[in-house]
DNA sequence: TTGTAGGCGTTATCAG
DNA sequence: CTGATAACGCCTACAA
């Protein structure tokens, strides 16, 4: 996967000798600021006796050169221990080798593991992931992702907080990809939260629950509206009531502020828009003296790093955000290895995964 | 902090007028595959009715042109939207707006505070960050390395597993700062360990235990090193016997596969290299019907997120790394802009962060 | 203070 | 198949 040949350190400063001689390294030394340069195609070429231009065909495009020019050609480049400057290359080209991610909060572990699949999957292609985060703000999204643009080849927004119509005119520049949310002729990688919800909703109403509250996350969180609409459906479905508490900020700390709300709504189950505020939401509730699951059941959404670390283990609604960070770097290098893949939005599933947090009744509400 | 102008989508494809005249959108529409290309350098010049090196100046150092004609070209720029073009700029320059920061292991939480505090403050200053991980393995890490060396202006290693000669080597080109472990003529950001060390065993020893073990991380880590030296010394300060076991890895998984060890060594505490490893030590002990704190103590390192989601929470020695990414950032972007900050290693301070995990043995063992 | 001209390292276009 | 040569967008002596 490695590419890159070892860059020895080089202290040579003399002139080059004639091509049909064996130089050894690089005739240019530093530059700037004492920072090494490493060879050029012109090194190159005159090491190899070629044009530089042949040089050029030779390492971008093999095949467009003769095998034994070939063959001389990238002996002499790994003899002077040649590395392309990326962005001499970038500037004719436009292409970098380079995909932006912009999450909406750094803070958040549910970003996390996108991070990570992105990153991975990027690194596997030999790209480069840049890294900037919106702060929940729509409007330094729109900066941050301004910015990038100039710099990346593709860009990938995890829970976009702006406009559909924004997301849209970046997408028409270069390849964006959407995690999170479905925007039309954008290609999207969303959960489908039905099967999850489902398995959650039938799991309650098997023990018993007949009120269950929906705590809301960020209201630009599309996300958040889809998980309502599949909880509402799946409540209807099992003939449960359902009803929609607000949060007001989707973290451990929004979890402990809702707790009020959530004990006057009378629900003896709650599903949260994701992990954080289910933990927060059970910490408050134990505290005030509540058992979980005995009194009340706590359903959470992701599964993030740990879910299962607090007591009891918190019941969740799996989201396989590593793949989808992974999925999303997937689609957007197809798009820019030319093969455009599958046009439409990338549905991945979500379970159940049933721990200790969610359960039967044991107390009379 | 957000300098760029809104960029307005242009459809605007005509001869630009005469310089006089104001033009609105910039001449050139679309380059390469159908990307919208913004103004350049000469859109504004011609706009301006001045010469492209002026509106370089202009645009580059402000004070090396007139105050009159610094604002037309100002304003020039806005009205086309001009922005520079990364690549262009650094191609004769070298610099890019860009700093490069290599973990260990992304899917370990401790770096994400890292990552967290490099990239706020970074974007607080206008650059950007290039994320890599190098999966704990010093080869992957020089590879990951080298390749963002010709990319990025400085980098920021944090818990690197390669040799200090290669470090030093990397730093020889462009500005290196690095997290977690020291290295000579290198700026370094690292956790003081002795305080939140001696504040833990003065704890456990205040809480009647005699015997501590020291569960080690990688034998590459050279924090782990210094943990597990900071232990020996504050537990021969306070009269305890301390003992040191291995792991197979730093990780939850890694925590529970010590557990018979740490049963087997006779400690009644054990101090482990990181939060990870005393929660699945934690997990796997409880499992096996110990009882936390009452049996054994358990005290981690660094304050993850999520250490104070287990029962009971975690006590533990925090090490403030989104501080140290925070920190390590500063190191660089000083150095960059040439304001050398202070030579030697920036240390920050660690703290016992006391919880549930730890205190006094109720059953002789 | 401002304009001129050359270069940064690659790719792309055209001839040969 | 290969060699010239002109971009790519910006910076920077150097000259005016």
């Amino acid at each position: 996967m490695a590419t890159g040949p070892l860059l020895l350190p080089n202290g040579y400063d003399g002139t080059v000798t004639d091509a049909t001689e064996s130089a050894t390294v690089p005739a240019s030394t530093k530059r700037g600021r004492g920072e090494k340069s490493s060879a050029t195609i012109y090194d190159i070429a005159k090491l190899a006796g070629v044009n530089p231009s042949t040089v050029s065909r030779a390492l971008s495009k093999p095949g467009r050169v003769s095998a034994k020019t070939q063959k001389i050609i990238e002996d002499a480049a790994e003899q002077l221990n040649y590395q392309v400057n990326p962005f001499a290359r970038a500037l004719p080209t436009g292409r970098t080798q380079t995909i932006g991610l912009i999450v909406a909060d750094i803070t958040n572990p549910t970003f996390f593991d996108i991070i990570r699949g992105a990153e991975t999957t990027a690194a596997a292609r030999d790209y480069t992931l840049v890294l900037a985060e919106s702060a929940e703000s729509p409007e330094t999204e729109i900066t941050a992702a301004r910015r990038m643009m100039g710099t990346v080849d593709g860009l990938i927004l995890a829970s976009p907080r702006m406009d559909d119509e924004l997301i849209r005119e970046l997408a028409s520049g270069k390849p964006v990809a959407v995690i999170n949310r479905e925007v039309d002729g954008v290609p999207c990688v969303v959960p489908d939260v039905n099967k999850g919800i489902s398995e959650a909703v039938r799991s309650l109403a098997a023990n018993g629950h007949k009120n269950v509250a929906y705590v809301a996350g960020p209201p630009q969180s599309w996300m958040s509206v889809r998980r309502w609409e599949g909880v509402q459906a799946a409540c209807e479905w099992s003939k449960l009531k359902a009803v929609r508490l607000e949060s007001s900020k989707p973290t451990v700390d929004g979890g402990r502020q809702v707790a009020r709300d959530v004990m006057d709504s009378g629900a003896t189950a709650v599903i949260t828009y994701n992990d954080l505020l289910a933990i927060g939401l059970m910490q408050e509730l134990q505290a005030g003296g509540m058992r979980v699951p005995d009194q009340i059941s706590i359903v959470g959404f992701d599964d993030i790093f740990g879910a299962d670390f607090t007591t009891p283990p918190l019941t969740t609604v799996r989201s396989p955000l590593g793949e989808c960070g992974s999925r999303a770097a997937l689609l957007l290098l197809d798009l820019l290895l030319g093969q455009a893949g599958p046009e439409g939005t990338v549905r991945v599933e979500t379970e159940l995964v049933l721990r200790g947090s969610s359960g039967r009744l044991l107390v009379a509400n």
